[in-house]
DNA sequence: AGGAGTAATTTTGCATTCATTTTTTGTACT
DNA sequence: AGTACAAAAAATGAATGCAAAATTACTCCT
């Protein structure tokens, strides 16, 4: 407890890894990425303080450039900062919840809109390919490929919109959600992937078709969906029933 | 405050004004918006540095909140840090400008779907009224006063969608534009005015009708109106033409 | 004069220190 | 025992200190 780091420098934390070299010139810069991702994979409860003495140890640095980006984090909504308490994990509403998806829902449907202007024919292939994998993954009732291919299909949408502001934006929100889904072990129920494979398909039409305003559409429903289900999720836990497709 | 600050002192910026009481409960947090409004209202060059110590004394407090305020705005993209080199006022290429209204166009079209779902009819009646008050000041070729009308009407669409997470995100999106607009004299070009007033009823005739997705449609299309106009005035900058209504 | 090289100065990034505030612990009192 | 109060400990927020890097100023040479 006491350790007032004397002088010994143990660093305990690996020293950086930088899965996938991301950013990261700085001190701070690189104990933002760490420090976000050891925020959203959940490791600190709900509402639960985020120790700044123990996590500079932790990380082997002091409190200047923890703090700077505790201020980042705060600013990213995924903390919330008290005045003279501290840090706390930013504990979403269910009401937080649903604005988050809404706005998930608004930026993907923007870039489905954009995508229409820019996606080349080899990228509509590619979507098509991951949805024909999600459509394995949906046979074999394999809920984890199924939601991966899932992802990578959104995120290929987004990539068509080709629009760094809006990818960065949507990266942003994304991180919240994900650490609810982290810490509250979510998943879609299965009653929904019927459903979600058929809105996948009119996605893609739409997509073939250059269809902007009807791709945006659908991706907006698609989304607000998703959102209900999510949160009747949140209402009632754990159900894991199965279902024929 | 406190009396340390050993000698020279010379708080040179008035204390806080604190213009419309906001958050500020601590020195980083006041900082923050302040020096926020500071860069926005264009007091620093494009690509200008963002000179630490200057800042400092000005606001009267030492370099580690100013600091942590330079983290958040990097954050929200209105300056870039350059390692071991400081900050720097982002200099938005006109890519970026593009990027910028188009993710404000989706933002905004997501709001007048959410709108639709939640506006009441004395909500409806006061964008009403703003329509008229605007349409006044475009009959009397005040630009002043029209843009301001204007912007109050995507204000209120924006709080009719009921969804702070999304106002915020607006309003943060918003900042970054206004600083152009600032710094480069930026203003509508008024042979748009005709056309923009058009897009206007359009917007009020869907908003009665609750017609979401049409709503939605409307305000993209309105939005790319005025990025198109926005980056042509961008690329012969000063063009103050008359044109009757 | 112009430019390469170098020393002085400033700036930056981070660690450390200090004054407050909050939280915890301990103690006395009803 | 339970509560009110007070003292101790810990934390937070901000200022200061310090080494490394970058910028500027200067010198010397051709």
């Amino acid at each position: 407890m006491k350790s007032t780091i004397p002088d010994t420098g143990v660093p305990i934390a690996p020293p950086a890894t930088n899965g996938g070299d991301r950013e990261a010139a700085s001190l701070h810069g690189e104990i933002l990425l760490r420090l976000r991702d050891y925020v959203v994979e959940g490791h600190i409860p709900d509402g639960g303080r985020v120790p700044e003495r123990q996590l500079c140890e932790m990380f082997g640095i002091s409190r200047t450039p923890l703090r700077e980006a505790l201020k980042v984090l705060a600013a990213e909504g995924l903390i919330e900062l008290l005045p003279n308490r501290g840090a706390r994990i930013r504990q979403l509403s269910q009401r937080d919840l649903e604005e988050l998806f809404d706005v998930m829902a608004g930026l993907e449907s923007l870039a489905g809109r954009l995508a229409c202007e820019a996606i080349t024919d080899e990228e509509i292939t590619a979507i098509e390919q991951l949805h024909y994998e999600m459509y394995g993954h949906y046979l074999h009732r394999d809920m984890h490929g199924y939601f991966q291919a899932n992802q990578r299909i959104h995120e290929s949408i987004v990539a068509a919109a080709r629009n760094e502001t809006l990818k960065t934006a949507y990266a942003n929100f994304a991180g919240r959600i994900r650490r609810v889904r982290y810490s509250a072990n979510f998943a879609r129920k299965r009653q929904r992937w019927a459903e979600a494979m058929r809105e996948h398909e009119a996605i893609l039409d739409a997509l073939r078709r250059r269809a902007a305003s009807e791709l945006s559409d659908i991706l907006f429903q698609h989304l607000r969906n998703k959102r209900t289900a999510a949160i009747e999720h949140l209402a009632e836990p754990e159900q894991d029933a199965p279902a024929a497709p």
